[in-house]
DNA sequence: GTGAAAGCGCTAACAA
DNA sequence: TTGTTAGCGCTTTCAC
């Protein structure tokens, strides 16, 4: 492949002046200077980005930890990377992690020894163990993005009040006349997002003096939510609305809800968590609560981009961003 | 950070020594092995992907082209991908191209820059321009996933027949006792799947002396279904089955049709294409043709790895994947 | 305005 | 078995 040092050969200049003419640098004339371009326009040259990075000590390059590939949430917040990483004329190394332990420290490795200039952190709990993997003789920036760390945060990060989110949710279904309602819970245990919003719903139940009642579906995807539809049925308690902490979670509900012969919303009602783009999708659309990924991930890259330039990072630590009730048509207005 | 410097002067060997031992080549003791070993954990030490890649002209990175962020078809193809550059302890660069030319080159501009060892073009029409923008001075290996070029192919590519697929879907429609199939179709213009997948319905249409009736809804999207429904709607043609030519499509126009009050597949059938996972979440499940994109995905980076590893490239230079119709409950057998 | 040369961190050829 | 050294392609300081 073509270097510079072919390029000084043929233009009859050296590297340095090569390099110059390249980068836009002071110090050449107009006249070699479009000499330089042209021969390498020519000669076909790409820049050798290993090199550069290697002696800049920098790369251009942002690695982005995703949880798992096949996510709508993981695209949404990619995008809104996407957007300011692209106005910053840096690429983006994405690694999925698979919630796996292994997994993550293999790819947060391989995003250091590939140098990044920043890492974010997205949709998936944030450990004190990760933490120090990172910041083991590294002093690369990093942002949280739709997660946080437990205990002590001491880092960057954006993401709704799952808490105040679920806690306004049920208080909604509870407007809408519902006093049976159940938590469809993909999740019950210590993960942060999950207890957040398991405690958000027992909080508004109490506030109403209403029996809470939580069925954990052992997963926040499509198939938990069909199997725990068919659990739902065979328990005694009844509900007319259903709570769940995912929009897969109540879809895969209301998919075996209509398989066995219900109406939805007529029979009972399904609140999602999420607003992913399925959820407008299916039939009846879902109501649920809404966050804005795109804009979570757009934030999030912003601040780590704040951090690389040295800017002085005034943002909170952690930063709430909003949530919305998205009105569809799974929720029936009772009385 | 540590480099393989620091390591030495404490270790009291030469870098040689060091990256010998790091590398796990021959040459050193047990003993000076494990010690450098040891140091270099203790210093936290990461190696200098950037220094190594250089030096070795091997980046251990392949890079991914993808025409959108949020497709499951792309994540599919992703996922057969990771799954064997995992094996080969390589990482795995996407970059997202929109589509469009400008954002194409630079994508591959980039990637050729980062220096990886090979390249996958997923998903999207290839043209001679791309092949240009490659091969310009590059002699880096590339396949193509899921497409193939305009024009002679030159390049190991992986994709189904589409105009053999859409062909077969049209005769099960016309198996069930369809005679009034209309395609509804994601773009009928000069591209090669888009038009593959026209003439397909249009051969099993004509073999079978009924009269073909072709609407555009431009756009594969979920909302060009919806909206390409109620031009259905308003025109005067009838139809008992709607071939779509993708699943979103095909989800698009159900959603619009059960919203309009229509049943299906009481009131009329419809076929699907490429088998996404939201094609079995919707409700009635959609009966499509479903392609393994994760087989694809797992197969072009395998020719890639051969084309890397310099072994011979044995295989025939456009593989045609396997297809298959799955049943579900989106069609209608009228007789 | 231009060039020579050092050095980023690493590997490998060669020497000892 | 170990160390010295050149060099991968680039940027930048310093000298001219």
């Amino acid at each position: 492949m073509i270097t510079i040092k072919d390029i000084a050969r043929e233009a009859g200049a050296s590297i340095a002046t090569v390099s110059r003419a390249l980068n836009g640098k002071e110090g050449v004339s107009e006249e070699t200077k479009n000499h330089v371009l042209e021969i390498a326009d020519n000669l076909g040259y790409r820049s050798n980005a290993l090199a550069r990075g290697l002696k800049l000590n920098r790369t251009n390059t942002i690695g982005v930890l995703f949880p798992e590939m096949s996510s709508q949430i993981s695209n949404l917040i990619l995008k809104g990377i996407e957007a300011i990483a692209t106005e910053k004329n840096t690429s983006i190394i994405v690694g999925y992690t698979f919630t796996d332990d292994e997994k993550t420290y293999d790819v947060i490795e391989t995003m250091i020894q590939n140098r990044v200039d920043g890492l974010i952190f997205s949709n998936q709990q944030f450990t004190k163990k990760y933490r120090d993997a990172i910041e083991n003789r590294s002093n690369i920036p990093y942002v949280l993005c739709a997660t946080r760390s437990l205990g002590k945060n001491d880092k960057s990060a954006f993401m709704i009040d799952d808490l105040l989110a679920a806690r306004e949710g049920t208080n909604y279904l509870i407007k809408q006349g519902h006093t049976n309602i159940t938590l469809v819970a993909g999740s019950i245990d210590q993960e942060f997002i999950a207890l957040q919003r398991v405690n958000g719903y027992k909080e508004a139940m109490e506030a109403a003096e209403l029996n809470t009642n939580i069925i954990d579906a052992h997963g926040y995807d499509f198939n938990s939510g069909k199997k725990v539809f068919d659990k739902l049925l065979n328990s005694t308690t009844d509900f007319s609305a259903l709570f769940c902490t995912s929009d897969e979670l109540a879809i895969g509900v209301m998919h075996r809800a209509i398989e066995r012969g219900y109406r939805i919303p007529e029979d009972f009602s399904v609140l999602g968590f999420d607003n992913i783009p399925l959820s407008q999708m299916f039939y009846p659309p879902l109501t649920t609560i809404s966050q804005n990924f795109y804009d979570i991930g757009y934030q999030s890259a912003q601040a780590l981009f704040n951090l690389i330039d040295g800017k002085e990072n005034i943002e909170e630590e952690l930063i709430n961003t909003p949530f919305q009730l998205m009105e569809r048509l799974s929720v029936k207005r009772l009385k």
